[in-house]
DNA sequence: GTCTATAGTCGGATAGAC
DNA sequence: GTCTATCCGACTATAGAC
């Protein structure tokens, strides 16, 4: 994919070219040698910067952490801010599906954040050390967020409902990434094309709707 | 986890251990020594009947998919027979949530099954040759299945609508899988007992019914 | 068919010059 | 901080006895 920026210093090239190399290929398919000839550095410069091929890893997806939570931010401010003030049920709604279709768009097209996609997948599928790093900072916050703009969208009131729903509205976008070759082949996409990820959007935020809809009308 | 039948002959012993530890670990983390000792057999064996460490992950694959596609083989029967006498509304309904309890069941809770879908995630999430062993057998019967179901449980005539749609009922439940980590973590569960199972089902099955309500409301 | 022994390769990490 | 050279362990696969 993309060649690590020259201008930067060795440290930062080995970080990107890690999240590019582990995205693609996972931890244990991945050697340093991969890693130091895209990064365009000396083999020595891992163990030098990171103590180890496993030291980088962590440090790659601290730095997604760092990247994802800080475009994460907005989102979550917003959301406090207009919780303080009572937040009525079309602005939830709106903001669920606005939610949704950046997640699709981080997710299967910004080639920026697609291997960052790929490699919480991987964690999430088989955890290692690097879970705990990911988990408190991005999926804790997105849920909870999720979560209390249902409760705010249809006015249920059970806690555990709406933490439930929340994982499924959110799980129901993930599935373009774990599902993808499943999705792809079946549905005879190229590969998440502009007009196909438009497609995805529509369809996730029109069930979406149909959800919350039935939520509002049969309250637990 | 499980051991594999001693009485089985050192091909299916290797079959069966190759089964569980591919599951557990994937591909490349998976050593031959691993496999040998698992299955109790000497590590030439896997040379020996299946000429190399992939000859035996294919060969595992394949047994797979036997399996999976016996155990799918009375629904798709049972859909056949219904469609050509005329599916009605309510027995395709009925049949959509019975095959989505399944289907959390076999992913999320039979332990013989389960590492059959680890696998099939791995290969979803980074596809190898054996993809090509699954997807017809397995997932593209099970989405022909839904989308036929769909059409039939809503009167929605577009086809596009409909495998699009089952994707996204199948993918819901995919979900516990792909997602686990998180997904037990955010519900503070143990990881999957038979009321946890409950749970996910009931909320699956509301949630596919809101759906199909809506899609039978607004077709297209 | 099952075993032992070993070949041949490659991986991660280290030592030490510059 | 960056390089070369190299060690050492682990891996898959093969050769060949039984």
């Amino acid at each position: 994919m993309t060649d690590p920026d020259p201008k930067l210093v060795s440290r930062d090239r080995l970080i990107q070219a890690a999240i590019e190399i582990f995205a693609e290929n996972g931890f244990d398919a991945t050697t340093t040698r991969m890693l130091a000839d895209k990064a365009r550095v000396n083999l020595s410069a891992i163990p030098y910067y990171f103590r180890s091929k496993e030291g980088l890893y962590q440090a790659a997806v601290e730095h997604i952490a760092d990247v994802l939570g800080e475009r994460l931010q907005p989102f979550v401010q917003r959301l406090a801010d207009l919780s303080g003030k009572g937040l009525d049920r079309k602005t939830a709604r709106s903001l669920i599906g606005e939610g949704l279709a950046t997640m699709i768009a981080v997710m299967c097209g910004d080639p920026d954040t697609l291997p960052f996609s790929k490699i919480i997948f991987r964690e999430q599928m088989a955890p290692t050390a690097a879970f705990d790093l990911i988990y408190p900072r991005i999926m804790e916050r997105v849920l909870k967020a999720f979560a209390t703009l249902i409760a705010a969208a249809t006015g249920e009131s059970d806690q555990r409902q709406c933490d439930l729903q929340a994982v499924l509205f959110v799980g129901q976008v993930m599935i373009f990434r774990a599902g993808r070759a499943t999705a792809v082949r079946r549905l005879g996409m190229e590969g998440y094309t502009a007009s196909e990820i438009a497609e995805i959007q529509d369809i996730i935020q029109s069930r979406a709707m149909a959800v919350l809809d039935f939520m509002a009308a049969n309250k637990s």
